[in-house]
DNA sequence: ATTCCTTATTTTGTATACAAAATATACTAT
DNA sequence: ATAGTATATTTTGTATACAAAATAAGGAAT
């Protein structure tokens, strides 16, 4: 007798941990949370020895990360953890600009309500954790959200787009927060998010979006 | 005494091979060329023996094929060539619709007349292709006007994108101009492309490169 | 014949060993 | 001292060797 899952198999599916991949997830956190500086060089003897991987496992974790550009790899002369210009970072901010304007049109159109309400829910979590000054939780909700808006747009290159350039710029837009007036005004135009995913308003949820990538810029940029 | 170069010195500079590089490159040529079809599996002995290099280098490259979204790698189960549903493609080419109509207005707005002129010379190279039915030089042509146009836009992160969609989606887009029809409206789109950069009017251009794509779509779903 | 289990064989993952660069150190000549 | 050069040391790149899975093959039991 045939079964019929209400879920994809692959959903289900344990997928099973090389050791490569968890040396490239640990090195990400470790560049990511800036325990490895921008510039810095990746000393494989030490890291290695740290990690207690050989080195096979670990250099592919590293082709790994230089293709997502957290890395760069120079032929004989090492790696060393990707340093952003202040152009890399506008660069990256006008292209997240005009991703989440798109995402924030389609999610509008595809997501249903259900999906709706739970960002709205997370928008209530979010303003909570800023009217108690919680910066980290904040901040964690934030991406969450921001990831979640691109995860129900349908589309999932512009998901796989999206969420490489927020890994990028995770470090640095962390920073950009430290201000409080800074991060009033990234409250409020979420609230203006909020307000149009309720109507469904396509046009203007994107709008703020785009206008809310931009104005990151604003906030961050004296940060590099 | 202090020289000043025009140019900076990275631009200048050789860049060293490794042996993982070659082999990424060979491979994903393999791939995009259709040597190695969408679903076969990556049969690392016999593919390491006919490079003629040893297992290391090789499982470097597919990690950054991998990463690039060209492979798939499935954890002690072996590599395959990714095989792009239709979901997939369709997926890659609206987000690419919308980033090549931004890479369209950031052009107008950004590019120098002489770049602007050669984007317009590549255009007539493409017609005289067109017109004497050389199918290959003229795709090679036109994947290089999207590509100059993505890089002229000034923004580093979007060229990478684009370049990188691009060339998952190499093999599907020239199977879709087998139709001599297809290829006529094709070549119709570009003659509006050009009208538009010779007016730097960066809306109108934008709208035509979103709108070509996404007729792409339409001349490419069938070969799926 | 079909299912299950056991044992080979192949394939993949990781560690180590060796080769080739690059960098650092020490020495020489000016 | 300084520049230059030769040698030693470290670091990186590649090959090979070994371990651990997964797959295939071959029966035995139902």
């Amino acid at each position: 007798m045939e079964l019929s899952s209400p879920f994809p198999l692959e959903t289900v599916a344990i997928e099973k941990q090389t050791l490569h991949d968890q040396v490239a997830n640990r090195i990400r956190d470790l560049i990511i949370e800036g325990h490895l500086a921008p510039g810095t060089r990746i000393d494989e003897t030490t890291l290695v020895e740290q990690l207690g991987v050989s080195r096979t496992p670990f250099r592919e974790a590293l082709r790994t990360l230089a293709a997502e550009g957290l890395v760069i790899i120079r032929p004989s002369k090492g790696s060393v953890v990707r340093k952003l210009t202040a152009q890399d970072v506008f660069s990256m901010l006008e292209l997240l600009s005009h991703l989440e304007k798109l995402a924030g049109q389609l999610v509008c159109e595809r997501a249903s309500d259900a999906d709706i309400d739970g960002l709205l829910k997370l928008h209530e979590d979010m303003l909570k954790r800023y009217r108690e000054g919680d910066r980290l939780p904040y901040y964690k909700l934030n991406q969450e959200f921001h990831s979640r808006v691109s995860e129900l747009a349908g589309n999932e290159s512009l998901r796989e787009v999206q969420a490489n350039i927020q890994a990028r710029l995770k470090r640095i837009r962390f920073l950009g927060n430290s201000k409080p007036d800074y991060w009033a005004s990234a409250v409020a135009e979420h609230e203006q998010m909020a307000a149009a995913l309720k109507k469904r308003d396509g046009e203007a949820l994107g709008r703020v979006m785009a206008q809310h990538l931009m104005n990151t810029w604003d906030r961050v940029k004296d940060n590099l």
